[in-house]
This record gives C-alpha cells, sequence and structure tokens, in this order.
DNA sequence: TTGTAGGCGTTATCAG
DNA sequence: CTGATAACGCCTACAA
C-alpha cells in the first residue's frame, strides 16, 4: 500500500498536520522537525495524494482547451503551436491541460457548464470564436473562468487575445500596392470566422486607402486549405478576372493559388504576385512569394492562459481585448533553405 | 453554495447512501425513491462532485498523452490525428486526455512516474519510440499502465500499436520497380526515430527482393520536414547520384524534393518520378507524385486507447504488438481537387 | 512551534 | 429496499 501522511507522521513521530505543513512548505515548522519529516517522507517514498489534495482544497488543478473542427484539422493546425504557448504557463503553476474536442461549441456549450459545475476544471479556453452569444453568455452565468482566444461577439465580458489579423492582410495589401501593384485580388478564408472576416477587412482597408475601389470579382472566398486555394484561383480566372497580384489568407491557400497559377502557366512571381499570411513560425511555404505576415501563435496561447490565471486567482479581472502584432517576413525565394 | 449530496438526501427525504445509489443507477432503488430522488436532484441543479467521486475511487479518470517535440512540431504533426481516435475511446468512457508535453522521455520519464504515484493519471500513452531501455523499465516497475503508439525496445512488454512501416516503403518502392524504374534512391527522416530506421529497411527489402544492389549514394537522410526534403535533393545531386526515381519518407519531405528537383529543371514526374509516405489522411501533397501510402494514424490512436483501457480494467492483459495495414492510395496529379 | 479534531462529498459496508 | 456510519487522505482552524 501508498504511504499516507499517516505513515509519514507515525515515522517521523509528529502529527499529520505537521507533516502537511512541511509538504505545504509553510513556514511555522521548525528546522530540525522538517528534517525529520522530510527524512520520513524519503524513506517511506511518499507521494501526495493529489486526488486528495484537489477534493479538500476544491480546485482540479486542470485546464480545460476547447479545439473546434478546425484545430482538429491537420490542415490549419495552429492549436499546437497555440498550446505550446499554454503549457509554458501552466505547467510552472502545477495546471494540466485538458483537451476537450467539440465539433461545435454552439451545441456543446452545455456539457462544459456542466463539465464546470462538477470541477472537472477550473477554468476554460476557447478556440473556437462562434459568432453566437448564447453560449457566452452561458458560461458567463455559470461564473465559469473563460478566456478566448481569437475574438467574442460585441458586448460580450470576455478577455480575448488574438493576432491584429486586419492589419495583417492590411500590410500585405499595402505592401504590393507599393510595389505597383493595382489590380489586387484577394483569396480569403471561409468568412464564417473571425479571422476571415478580419482579414478580408483589411485587404478592403488598404485597397480603400490606395484610393482604389473593391472589385467584387477580385474577391473570392473558399476552406483555408490548399484546395481551397486552388480552387478560389480558378473562379478567379474563371470570372475573367484581371490582376498582376494575389492576397491569400494563410499559407496552405496560397501554396494552392500558387499551385493554381503555375498550371495555367503563369510565373510567380513576375507574372503574377502572391503574398500570403502565415499562421505558423516555420517555413511551411513551398514557394514564397513575395514575403508573408507571421503571426504569433505561441504567444497568444502564452497570453491567453496568464489571462485565465489572473482570472483564477485574482478573483474579478478586467476584461481586456488583445492585439498581438505581426511581423511582416520577407522571404526570399530560397530563404528555406538557409 | 452547490448543493452536495446531503441537500439532495434531505429534501428527497431519504439517505445519503440511497442517494448515492440512484446517482450510480444502481438496481436496489424502488422506482418510486428513485423518481423522489432525481426530483430533487433536478430542483436544487445537482452535479456530483467528481473531485470527491475520484478521490474515494482512487481514480483520476485521466489519461495521459506524452508528446514529443516530433509531435510538437506543426510540420509532422500526426498528433492531432492520433487524439481524434484516441478521444473517440476515451470520451464515452467518461475519461478526459491530459497532454504531457515531453521533449525527451528519456529525461522525463522520473516525472512520469511520479505523476502516476500522485495518481494525476491513471495510464499513459507514449508517442516518443525512444530506443532507449531505461524509460520503460521505470515505468513498468512502477506498474504504470502504458501503452506505446509506435515501437518498442527489443524485450520490453508493453503493447504497442503502429502503422507497418517497413510495408510503406517497401510497397512504395515496389510500385516504382514494376514501372520499370531501376536507379531508385530513397530519401528518408532520421533513423534515430524507429520509423526513420524501419521505413530505410521496407525500401531497402523491396531492392534487394528485385535482384538489385543498395548504392550507398542513393541513400539520404535529413529531418522529416519540406526543408529537409530539399536539402536530401541537394545532397542527392552533389554525389553525382543518378536516378530516375526516389521513395521519400513522408509528404513534407517529398513536396520539398520535387520543389528541389523543379529548381534544377527536372519534370516531374517525367524526368524523375516521386513517391511519398502520408501521415495524414488528407491531401497535402502539394505535388502529387505517382502514388501515396497512406496511414491510418487516427485508428492507430482509437487502437492504443483501448488497449490502454483493457489494461485498466482488465489488470493483467495480454501485450501485443500491432501492425495497423496501409492503404496504397494512388493519385492523380488533381485528385486534390476533385 | 506543535497537536487535536472537524470537515470536505462520496462510496461502501453493514445492519435492519 | 433503506439507513447509519465508517472510511478515503489531506487541510485548517483552534488550542495548547
Amino acid at each position: 500500500m501508498k504511504a499516507t501522511i499517516k505513515d509519514v507522521a507515525s515515522l517521523a513521530k509528529v502529527s499529520i498536520a505537521t507533516v502537511s505543513r512541511v509538504l505545504n512548505n509553510q513556514d511555522n515548522v521548525s528546522l530540525e522537525t522538517k528534517r525529520k519529516v522530510q527524512l520520513a517522507m524519503h524513506k517511506l517514498d511518499y507521494q501526495p495524494n493529489v486526488l486528495a489534495q484537489r477534493f479538500v482544497r476544491n480546485i482540479s488543478h486542470l485546464i480545460a482547451v476547447v479545439i473546434d473542427e478546425r484545430g482538429m484539422t491537420a490542415m490549419d493546425q495552429f492549436i499546437l503551436v497555440l498550446l505550446q504557448g499554454v503549457f509554458k504557463v501552466t505547467k510552472p503553476r502545477g495546471y494540466d491541460v485538458i483537451l476537450i474536442p467539440g465539433t461545435d461549441l454552439d451545441v456543446n456549450y452545455k456539457s462544459l457548464v456542466a463539465m464546470f459545475n462538477q470541477n472537472m476544471y477550473d477554468g476554460v479556453i476557447l478556440t473556437s470564436p462562434t459568432k453566437n452569444q448564447l453560449p457566452y453568455l452561458n458560461l458567463l452565468q455559470a461564473k465559469v473562468p473563460v478566456v478566448v482566444s481569437g475574438r467574442v461577439p460585441e458586448g460580450i465580458p470576455i478577455s480575448t487575445i488574438d493576432n491584429d489579423n486586419v492589419k495583417a492582410t492590411y500590410v500585405a495589401t499595402k505592401y504590393l500596392l507599393e510595389l505597383g501593384h493595382r489590380r489586387i485580388a484577394y483569396i480569403g478564408g471561409p468568412s464564417y470566422y473571425w479571422v476571415g472576416e478580419e482579414r478580408l477587412n483589411g485587404y478592403k482597408k488598404a485597397i480603400s486607402e490606395a484610393g482604389l475601389t473593391i472589385s467584387p470579382e477580385l474577391v473570392v472566398e473558399d476552406s483555408f486549405d490548399f484546395a481551397g486555394g486552388y480552387r478560389s484561383l480558378q473562379q478567379l480566372l474563371a470570372c475573367g478576372a484581371d490582376f498582376t497580384a494575389i492576397c491569400v489568407y494563410n499559407d496552405p491557400m496560397a501554396i494552392g493559388t500558387i499551385k493554381g497559377l503555375k498550371d495555367r502557366g503563369y510565373k510567380v512571381p513576375g507574372d503574377v504576385s502572391v503574398i500570403g499570411c502565415d499562421n505558423l513560425p516555420i517555413g511551411m511555404m513551398v514557394e514564397p512569394a513575395l514575403s508573408t505576415i507571421q503571426s504569433n501563435i505561441s504567444q497568444v496561447g502564452e497570453i491567453t492562459a496568464k489571462l485565465l490565471f489572473e482570472a483564477l486567482e485574482g478573483g474579478e479581472s478586467e476584461v481586456t481585448h488583445n492585439l498581438l502584432p505581426l511581423e511582416l517576413v520577407k522571404r526570399e525565394s530560397c530563404r528555406i533553405l538557409a
């Protein structure tokens, strides 16, 4: 049988209260007894039962991270990078991370609340920025500590952290404009998601500010993967669109776009320039186009977790909406190989 | 304050024992009292405190999944797909999954054992197939229920599940041979990992069986990502290697390889044929070569979890080493777009 | 600085 | 079929 606090106490000839004190290294224990206890713990190979600790403290020491189908899709798998950031914060604090696969937050928020009420986790990080208010309201009403990595509907008092998606495509498009391009197309991800909408807005903003009009036939959207990029390009060409450059939602799509262009005999860059926004801090681009905007997902994860702990520890914490700056990384065609 | 089993008992005018019985739907409760209790639970919005349940049952209801740097790398991120399979098994059983980021199992196995002794998890799935015996021995000695997704050193009595990696490259290479190729190169991932070694062996086996000799200058290895594939090709050419086809470790590498070939002016396929093994059940290939071997990682995850539960529930369970069959998927160059 | 004792919410073992 | 009641391992006033 595994040694308990009692065994340690009797071996060290002290009370269990004293053992508990050194276990949680409180300072009201004499050095001598402390040593005695530690010796006993060592001899018995004593390991505190965290299940008991969690029970008596009423703290699960578990952080839930909800990942939707976007996160589970290997194609746009920012979630792993996000988790790296989360771990950086949770691990030192003795918290573990449980993953909640939820294909649809709208459907599953009830079980999220139930899980919280059963003490299955202490706080939750959402990565499924649904535009529906109801899930958030229910979470709030149940007083579930929650932070969102992404965006949240207007008027919902929940802290969020996200990349500055508007700026991403804004900067990218502006870069193309500065190079002299005037007919710039945009290939976007699904505008069902915030990200998709925001990145589209960044493109529009840059175009408008340049005094140009936004041609509807130059703007298409599709799924945020390779195939989506390829299809989008076909769609652009099918409508007889005329452009010298394309701003693309993300890297996988950009790769598809470039492939499509080449299949049609275009030179890239040359006939057409392509710029993509990159979700990951690695060189995934097969055909780096002009340059790429890099977002720091890992940092998003880190800050998300930090905010959650503030809410956990500090009780009432301020609601903040953080936009992380983006890095504009210019890549040469062979930079990847350096 | 949250309602407890006591509140329910007093409202329903029964003992807490009875409430506990209906909670765990035992059959020794009269229908009438059962209804009374359920009504009370409903009225109080009672949710059992799982922390108390876990404590008294001495079961954490948590499965740990250890992911090493390979899993954390977005490039070869089979881990998400693996987890999908794991969830399929854990969720219905009321288990949650905690992620243990471990860059090096050799270093961290001690904390794994400690965590187990503290009841932080009930069983662990390893995805870091180190060739070092010690970590496994320590886990076994501590009687930690463990299943490995991958391979395990000779003589270690731990159940494993993996794809048939030898067969993967064997089939791929054989396919190239059947097409008439005689000078076939191999670009592999790091042979530090089992997978790397096994896939290399599959290639060798096919070449040997065809009565050909394995030319060392036709075999190179590098990191299992895009850049690794690109570098490998450079290395092949630098040595003046002469080949008409290449068998590549995985998709990201294959993409790099193809890019390298094209940069040098080769037609692919045409001058050189490339075949890659795919870790994921999605079309990630930018330039699908001849065909690709697809491995069912999600199924690996599912079976891994099932085996773990057998060990958990059934006590002593048989040690098995399962090799999952691979699908040979022939892809046309435009299949992705279909 | 230390010990005593009560309590956390459930489960499980007895009697009845 | 139901009810007391003793665990489970640890924490924390409160007392000494």
